[in-house]
DNA sequence: ACGTCTTTGTACCGATCGGTAAATCATGTA
DNA sequence: TACATGATTTACCGATCGGTACAAAGACGT
């Protein structure tokens, strides 16, 4: 009974990694059967409403993970501290720009219209939480959202020109300097 | 004579607007030949390499428009000039966001083993000329390479953003922190 | 008008696509 | 042991995939 639900949320980690290598369109039933060990027929059992349903699935789980360990710190502990940690707990979830984000790849085809608000609520709250702890931190109001924007964008960006130029020390090098811009100024 | 090359080239921005909205995968060749009003014959006439010969032309078409609107006047302008247009240049480019950047989006899934080296070829340039014009306009030579990957990276997470969020605001808000942050410090 | 070379439409190929159906298997309970 | 229920295997569906073959049509110099 409480299997039912274990066994699915199990299998949410190695259908994301599908979805991450190869995009929506990409991750052919065949491919996910074979992430994941599970044979079409248990697939169709435990997601009724197909690939949609598994991408859902997915985005909410990944939506679940940052919750707990970035935007809930970010509201919950000191401006530095949540900050401090959602750098590092960006970089190890993301291995350096190794791993693509699964949201922003979304967002860039045309996949984006099919899963608009699970999109739109992931990046929504990543930006007006980092700018609420940003206020917190004495960063001027008028300030405060455009640089949480430009954060979230930066981080993004660089998981990009890291995979472009095969080379994870630029993925460190741009958060490190992201880093810089929300303590300094 | 001249015909033949000069018909495969006009085909190139409708052939790239098909991969940049569906992605590699999702681009089909029934999309591409919708898209660009060529049936299968001429389509596998014109680029005989199948569907790879289409994105390595597409590829090499983006990194012309850039090498010239972008990467030369970076080069050979003044570098306050050459930046100021680079910016310009990438708003109109790609449409405030709504448009996205095609060499980023395959940088970013699987797709991206397999032009690799366009790929790699495109941010490369762009980081290695912004970082020379940065140097030329005074900027500290340990921090030049470091601030243009910053804003290279800005402005690939900025059309990730604005995507997501579907706000074509959010991407000029993002361009112009970086270009303060270019200019300023 | 002729022959040549480029361009196009169409039919077709095997493979794979996402998805369905039903039979079978495993498991826990009464 | 008997039964119910959840989980899995397997075969199959029509549609579409990327790609090929080839003949008809068009363009063009002579």
């Amino acid at each position: 009974m409480a299997r039912v639900v274990a066994e699915r949320e199990d299998v949410l980690p190695a259908l994301a990694e599908v979805f991450r290598r190869h995009g929506f369109e990409g991750a052919s039933i065949a491919r996910i059967s074979q992430a994941t060990k599970l044979g079409k027929g248990s697939l169709y059992h435990f997601f009724p409403g197909g690939k949609d349903e598994m991408a859902e699935a997915v985005l909410a789980h990944v939506r679940d993970w940052f919750e707990v360990n970035i935007f809930r710190p970010l509201e919950d502990e000191a401006p530095q501290e949540g900050i401090a940690r959602m750098f590092s707990g960006v970089e190890s979830y993301f291995r350096s720009g190794q791993r693509i984000c699964l949201v922003g790849a979304f967002a860039l085809d045309e996949t984006r219209d099919r899963f608009a608000e699970a999109i739109r609520a992931y990046f929504g709250r990543w930006v007006e939480v980092l700018g609420a702890a940003l206020r917190r931190s004495g960063v001027a109001v008028a300030d405060a959202d455009r640089l949480a924007g430009e954060t979230v964008a930066g981080i993004q960006g660089a998981i990009v020109l890291a995979r472009a130029l095969q080379d994870e020390e630029r993925f460190r090098a741009v958060l490190e300097t992201l880093r810089g811009r929300v303590s300094g100024s």
